[in-house]
RNA sequence: GCUGGUGUAGCUCAGUCGGCAGAGCGCGUCCUUGGUAAGGACGAGGUCUCGGGUUCAAAUCCCGACACCAGCUCCA
């Protein structure tokens, strides 16, 4: 009889050809009916696997509590969605894959007709049939060659190549195809698996939902185009996406979120709060207006302040130089096509896409001793990319923008101090922000690249070393990596959970031999010194259209472009509504004064829609006392003080640039 | 760059079958002088993205360009 171990440790004999549904009614009926899948031996299977051979087997039922049957509903639900497009369109659609992804599904289809969003009630109308019918998720396994066969006969072009490459053994983890669930695998027969939900066969690992009843909650979300496994110079399908969880609630929850979401948006909120804009005369170009650059203004302030601190000096370096600057550096070999170039008398320059050439020629510009390094040399330089149309995203994917650049030159001993020391400034930097998750990924040599295997391993290990040395947890990412350097890369989560790669620190070998850099060592001889290039914000435009969605357009006070509406009750008190705005003026703070002729309600309706921090309501009383009547946007009305306490508390709530408390909704 | 969608007042959007260009908000003027999210009246505001075509007649139909949106590819 075979048994099975039980992750609390506990062992049960089972019968003999029992499934492991069976199993789990063994176990208790209400585990059985929570099942959605299990673990056995290590591997997802279905509930209707046998328990075969005597073991004893490791097996753990997942429940709907588990995230690997979350994804399993999600790839049921992906199969059960090209079940219904298949009724709606009809016979010719052609299956590409249907994967979970983060935070959902989606399904590649080809077919003449154009799916529509309006379209999409309609199949999630055929899903619902088919999983009112519970219609069950039937396995089979086959041989290769059948499944081939099968997919062949019924025009399945895309499992047919599939299956091909299967066969050929050349479908690697890691290419596009890379969620596990869809990606079939041949058995140890050369067999491959099947799965047959409604009248739609799929091509499939599994495993599945016993049957597409088990789908208590589900939305299809829109409609896209994607190319046949992530080739650009393949066809291009239609990939519908949605979602699915186990209870409506959780669905809700997440749809919620997408509209917060989309209510965060930095382009509707840079539009609405007049914070920047973009123009046809020049896509990809961001205006920044009045109100956004006293955000960047304070960011910048702030920037410089701890960059000093940490024994930085600031540099700039021009926009545009020679060609021949760029060939030297390589830039032009692994870059050019997204680079813009130009002629002065007859001679070629570029427009910098980068500010290290720059910061190498200042370096050149004099004898370097050991005694002087590490020279931390900071750039807010400008530089453009020439972004590919398609892919420019308001503020957050731009053709210019500022990097927070900075290039330490120094010996290569002190390589991981100062790696160390840029890790501090990060994590002093995000915290201020109030970006409290972060992650780490670390970058390793790629295909294209400059400089020796030597190089490469002494930089990647300078980088892998301080990470270590700060106990930080980091994802390695092979061969991601800059032509030139190693690099560290940082994601800031936002508080909607979305992530956003920011800073980067990239240890460079290449760079400082290519332009010959030197300095004098203790001994009197010339050394080459390391470089590390660094950005902590990444690109300052950039950044600010992050820092709008994290606080959804409410700055804390130190950033926000006005900080305190002055509102006379009527125009009988404007004269010392005036005296109080001026004197908030005195005292550093941003204030307007609203004179308008609307009721206060009106006046404070319009400075709460502005996101401005403090209003402050005066009349008669505050006149008299000399005082505000203060409304915290986030808090509501907290009731007369006098205006120098009022001051002061809000000068000491932006030195210390305390974040504002949550003003999220749906979250 | 690719696939699909969208483009009308400062903003959000309506505009039927091809027949005089619309609303709300905002803006301006006047009235109103009020106590914590919209007081009232009047008014101004348009190259219907741009270029071509069809037509007696085009915001509307056709072709092309551009920009934006969703996604894919890309992001030193």
């Amino acid at each position: 009889m075979p048994t099975v171990r039980l992750p609390d440790g506990s062992a049960m004999e089972v019968a003999a050809g029992a499934s492991v549904a069976s199993v789990a009614q063994q176990i208790g009926s209400r585990l059985a009916q929570a099942a959605v899948a299990a673990r056995l031996n290590g591997q997802l299977v279905d509930l209707s696997t046998v328990v075969a051979g005597d073991g004893p087997h490791d097996l753990e039922i997942l429940t709907d509590k588990s995230d690997d049957a979350l994804r399993i509903l999600r790839h049921s639900t992906a199969h059960v969605m090209a079940a219904a497009v298949r009724r709606v369109y009809g016979n010719h659609v052609k299956f590409g894959i249907g994967p979970a992804i983060e935070d959902g599904f989606y399904y590649d289809f080809d077919l003449p007709e154009r799916i529509a969003d309006e379209d999409l009630p309609r199949i999630e109308a055929e899903m619902q049939k088919i999983i009112l019918a519970a219609a069950p998720f039937v396995r089979e396994e086959v041989p290769a060659q059948e499944a081939a066969r099968l997919m062949q006969s019924s025009g399945q072009d895309y499992k047919v190549e599939l299956l091909r490459d299967i066969a050929a053994g050349s479908l690697a983890p890691g290419e596009q195809l890379s969620q596990a669930e869809a990606k079939p695998v041949p058995g140890p027969s050369g067999a491959v698996t099947l799965y047959r939900t409604a009248d739609f066969v799929d091509l499939c690992r599994g495993p599945h939902l016993p049957h597409a009843g088990r789908i208590p909650a589900l939305k299809l979300l829109n409609v896209a185009g994607s190319y046949w496994r992530g080739d650009s110079s393949r066809p291009m399908l239609q990939r519908i996406y949605g979602t699915a969880f186990f209870t409506k609630k959780a669905l809700d929850a997440h749809l919620a979120r997408l509209q917060e979401a989309r209510r965060r948006d930095h382009r509707r909120i840079g539009k609405d709060l007049d914070l920047f804009s973009f123009h046809d005369e020049g896509p990809g170009f961001a205006f920044m207006h009045p109100a956004g650059m006293v955000v960047l203004n304070e960011i910048l302030e702030f920037w410089r302040a701890v960059h000093l601190d940490a024994g930085y000096v600031e540099v700039r370096t021009p926009t545009i130089l020679s060609r021949e600057l760029w060939l030297r550096s390589g830039h032009w070999d692994n870059y050019r096509e997204a680079m813009y170039f130009t002629q002065i008398d007859e001679a070629s320059y570029a427009v910098k896409p980068m500010n290290c050439p720059g910061g190498l020629l200042i370096y050149l510009n004099k004898p370097r001793s050991y005694r002087n390094l590490p020279l931390r040399m900071a750039e807010l330089g400008l530089v453009h990319r020439h972004e590919k149309s398609g892919v420019l995203h308001g503020l957050l994917r731009v053709r210019q923008f500022t990097q927070d650049d900075a290039h330490i030159f120094c010996l290569p001993e002190q390589l991981q101090d100062e790696v160390l020391g840029v890790i501090n400034l990060v994590d002093r930097i995000y915290g201020t922000f109030g970006f409290q998750d972060v992650r780490v990924e670390l970058s390793t040599r790629p295909e294209h690249s400059i400089g020796t295997d030597e190089m490469w391993e002494h930089a990647t290990r300078a980088l892998r070393g301080a990470l270590e040395a700060r106990g930080l947890a980091y994802k390695v990412n092979e061969g991601e990596g800059a032509f030139y350097a190693p690099k560290i890369d940082y994601h800031v989560r936002d508080c909607l959970g979305r992530s956003w790669q920011c800073g980067t620190i990239q240890v460079d070998l290449a760079m400082p031999e290519r332009f010959n850099l030197t300095y004098a060592g203790a001994d009197n001889q010339e050394h080459r010194p390391a470089m590390i290039h660094r950005a902590i914000l990444g690109s300052i435009e950039r950044f600010l259209g992050i820092l709008i969605e994290h606080y959804g357009g409410d700055f804390p006070l130190w950033l926000a472009p006005v900080q305190a509406a002055v509102l006379p009750v009527s125009d009988r008190f404007n004269a010392y509504a005036a005296s109080a705005a001026a004197g908030l003026r005195q005292a550093g703070l941003r204030a307007e004064l609203d004179d308008s002729s609307d009721k206060v309600s009106a006046k404070i309706r319009r400075a709460t829609l502005r996101k401005i921090p403090y209003m402050l309501v005066v009349g008669e009383k505050e006149v008299a006392a000399r005082s505000v009547s203060v409304r915290d946007k986030a808090a509501g009305d907290l009731g007369a003080e006098p205006l120098d306490a009022f001051i002061r508390r809000a000068a000491q709530e932006v030195r210390e640039k305390r974040l504002r408390p949550k003003a999220a909704a749906a979250l």
